[in-house]
RNA sequence: GGACAGGUGGCCGAGCGGUCAAUGGCAGCAGGCUGUAAACCUGCCGCUCCUUGCGAGCUACGGGGGUUCGAAUCCUCCCCUGUCCA
């Protein structure tokens, strides 16, 4: 590829660049002398739960990886001892060393679905900041001002409305900052909400005496609400380690708007190929639903595989076009030594998170059942809360369960 | 250290001695319509128990103590947040 290419390919679904000249120079420079780039990227050690929304970011280190370069996968186990900079008063409490290794080992066996292992370094900013003297600390801090800090648009925000900010929360720009002076970074990539902390980096490390870093904004993926950002806080988010008929049942609930932007974000089609297919859905000559299970097919397909992505593709249509039973059920056996009660029965298998919703939901109409069969199903609804699963009719019984979108199929021992 | 304003259910926000498990909005769940889309309509939305009833009990309005037959509502101490003053 020439420099053109790379740069076009690098920037591709790229909010930001700073700076583009940069990072061209960066680029001739590595070519020449065969010396990769340190793509930097940093992560919360508290949440190894791995969503889309941060595949965004992952596709574009991989696509650094693609060109040869190689990405530091920064786990900010410092970062995360001295507390939440957005959570108010929740003093995080330190997390042992065995925390963090084995939330590192989640880690990599999420991430590297996407990124390549060998190009890939996985380091934690206690490395240096665990040593860092006092003094060392305070020489940090002084090599920048209150009043820019306070810019920060969240902190500028809270300011304004009254609420607090802690001080050390002041530090977490400089803390992240100083991590790329660490590593001597040439490309630090973020989302767009990191701008500020990217661009702290970039002052440090010519404080530092380090030719600066190239930034790279990316835009954050909304949920499933299609309002706010993915995140697992929200509960909006689709997990990359979910099962495959999950993520593929999450991204069929989303509306058609969004399905764009996701197939912009996070799918390899170039964003001409996103609005020949945009304008073929608004002309009717394709179905949204169909264009959405390919999205969904695509998406499976990255993170499970092609044969679970189409297994699950199976699924969906057997639940929700021809309204029979999937084959891929999530099942369970229980012994059936005496009546049960259906409410009890709907919160040991998890689909209710309390005795009183189960009842409350039966009493809704909300639980059905559907007979052991495959093709001619019928759904009885089950509106008796004082209903009970007897051995003397049940044992030995198959049955399945449906409450809203959730099936659960259970077998009972005779 | 002082003055003032606040702390209510996942969030926002009413209530300011009883009828308050607490108005309303958002989010969420479920039903209808549909394409598990959007929009719209309806119900629900602390927990437990059963005799499933406009049933009983328990827990809840920052924390502790108090006044009262009775407190989210009054008093008091403490904690937390913000503003102004030092």
């Amino acid at each position: 590829m020439t420099i053109d290419e790379q740069l076009a390919y690098l920037t591709k679904g790229a909010e930001e660049t700073i700076r583009l000249e940069e990072l061209r120079a960066k680029l001739e420079r590595s070519a020449q002398t065969g010396q990769p780039l340190n793509v930097k990227a940093g992560f919360d050690p508290t949440a190894p739960d791995i969503h889309l929304g941060h595949t965004v970011l992952l596709r574009k280190l991989k696509h650094f990886q693609d060109l040869g370069h190689r990405v530091i996968f920064l786990i900010g186990d410092f970062t995360g001892l001295i507390g939440d900079p957005s959570g108010q008063n929740v003093t995080r409490k330190p997390m042992t060393p065995e925390e963090i290794s084995a939330n590192a080992e989640t880690y990599k066996a999420q991430v590297f679905k996407i990124l390549h292992p060998e190009k890939t370094v996985v380091d934690f900013n206690s490395r240096w900041f665990s040593r860092l003297s006092s003094r060392e600390w305070v020489n940090l801090c002084s090599k920048y001002t209150v009043a820019r800090m306070l810019e920060r648009d969240d902190f500028a925000k809270r300011m304004k409305e009254q609420r607090p900010i802690a001080l050390h929360e002041l530090l977490y720009p400089l803390v992240q900052g100083y991590d790329s002076v660490a590593l001597r970074a040439d490309v630090e990539l973020g989302g767009t909400d990191q701008k500020f902390n990217l661009l702290v980096g970039r002052t440090l490390q010519q404080e530092y005496g380090q030719e600066p870093q190239v930034i790279m904004t990316l835009p954050l993926l909304e949920g499933l609400d299609g309002v706010q950002k993915m995140s697992k806080s929200l509960g909006n988010y689709i997990g990359i380690n979910e099962p495959p008929s999950e993520i593929f049942g999450k991204v069929m609930s989303i509306s058609d708007e969004l399905m764009w932007r996701y197939f912009l974000l996070l799918t390899d089609l170039s964003p001409r190929e996103v609005e020949d297919l945009r304008a073929a859905v608004a002309a009717a000559r394709q179905h949204p639903l169909e264009v959405k299970k390919m999205l969904a097919y695509r998406l499976v397909a990255d993170f499970c595989g092609t044969e679970a992505a189409a297994q699950a593709r199976r699924s969906f249509e057997a639940q929700f076009q021809e309204d029979s039973v999937p084959a891929d059920l999530p099942s369970v056996t229980c012994s059936l030594p005496k009546a049960i009660r259906l409410s009890r029965l709907l919160v040991q298998l998890r689909l209710y998170p309390s005795n009183t919703e189960a009842q409350r939901k039966i009493k809704e109409g909300a639980v059905a059942m559907a007979r052991g069969g495959s093709s001619e199903v019928h759904w009885e609804k089950l509106t008796d809360p004082t209903m009970e699963l007897d051995p003397a009719t049940y044992g030995g019984r198959e049955i399945v369960l449906r409450s809203g979108r959730r099936l659960m199929k259970v077998s009972f021992l005779p």
